[in-house]
DNA sequence: CTCATTGGTGGGTAATTGTGGGTAATTGTG
DNA sequence: CACAATTACCCACAATTACCCACCAATGAG
C-alpha cells in the first residue's frame, strides 16, 4: 500500500506527476482511475488520493447514511460533493480541479503523502508550516487513541 | 536481532552503506526492502529504519485506525506519510531521501545503532551532544514504564 | 611481516523519472 | 454551427537514481 513523502511540482496547466513506483499499481488496481476530494479536517488543508476501487467501498458506506440526518448529510455534500474523477495520462500524471488547487492552496511546490490506503496533497509551504507545530497526539477529550498505544514500533 | 553502533559516512549523493553483517539477513527477511521514517520525538531528531516485514506489522495496525479521528490521523500522517521504501543496492547502500536527511540534520559522518527490530540513524555530532545529557528514565507521570522495572538485567 | 580478502567510500555512466511546453482533440458556450 | 476554453497527447530536456568499477583501509591467514 502507499507509504513516504514526494515532493513534486505542479506545473502551468495544474498536472502533478504521480510516483512512478504508484503507476503500475494504480492501472492495475483500477485502470489509473482515482478520485480526488476535499480533507474536512480544516487544520489539514490538503487534497485527498484515493484509488477508484477504495473510493468506491466508502462511497458504498455512504448510502447506508440516513437521508433525515443533518449531520450526516453536511459531511456527504462536503466529501461526496468534492470528489472529482481523475485518470492518470499517458505520461503518468493526473490535473487537479482548479477548484481543488485553490481550496489547498497548492503552489508550485507540493508533497504527496502515501497513507495506507490513499494519498494525500499538500503544498509544500503548508506542509512545512504543519510540520514545525508540535505534535498533539491525543484526542479531543485528551486521550491517547487506543489503537496507537499498541503498536509495535 | 540487530544491535551496537556503527559509524558510517553519508557520501555526496546521500547514500549510507548498511554494515555487512546485516546485508545477508535483511536479504533474506525481506528481499533487501527497507523502510525509513522520521522520528516521532522532537527530543530525538533521528530516522527510523525498518525491515519491510517489521515495518507492514505496524501498517497493518494502522489500516484499522478511524479515517474521523483526527489525533490518529495526525499520527499517520507524521509516521507513515513519512515512511519511504529504500531498497539495498548492489553494494548493499541504500539511498536516503533528501527531505529526510535535511529533518534529521545529517552531514557527512553518521551513526547507526541496532534497536532489536529496527535500527535509528544520527547524525554523528547530534548523536554525541545527545548522550552528553543524562538520561531520565521516568515518563511523563514522573514513573518508570512498568516493562523496565522487570528487565533481568 | 606480507599478502589476500573483505568492507566501506567515491565517482563515472547509463537508464529512468519528472518537468515544461507545443499541438491536436474535445468540450462547453453563445 | 463557430468559437473559446480546456484537456489529452506527444516530444524534448533536465534531474535523479541505479549500476558498475576502482580505490583504500582494516583484518586475518600463512
Amino acid at each position: 500500500m502507499f507509504r513516504g513523502e514526494y515532493t513534486l511540482s505542479l506545473d502551468a496547466k495544474g498536472r502533478m506527476a504521480v510516483p512512478a513506483k504508484y503507476r503500475k499499481v494504480l492501472q492495475e488496481e483500477c485502470g489509473g482511475q482515482l478520485v480526488v476530494t476535499k480533507n474536512f479536517d480544516p487544520d489539514a488543508r490538503c487534497l485527498l488520493l484515493y484509488p477508484l476501487a477504495v473510493w468506491q467501498e466508502i462511497e458504498n458506506k455512504l448510502t447506508e447514511v440516513p437521508g433525515l440526518n443533518k449531520a450526516a448529510q453536511r459531511f456527504k455534500r462536503f466529501f461526496v460533493g468534492n470528489a472529482n474523477d481523475c485518470e492518470l495520462d499517458k505520461s503518468g500524471r493526473i490535473l487537479l480541479p482548479a477548484t481543488h488547487r485553490e481550496f489547498s492552496s497548492l503552489g508550485k511546490r507540493l508533497r504527496l503523502l502515501g497513507m495506507v490506503n490513499k494519498f494525500e496533497i499538500w503544498d509544500e509551504d503548508l506542509w512545512c508550516a504543519q510540520q514545525q507545530g508540535g505534535f498533539d497526539l491525543t484526542d479531543e477529550d485528551g486521550e491517547l487513541p487506543g489503537i496507537l498505544s499498541q503498536l509495535p514500533m
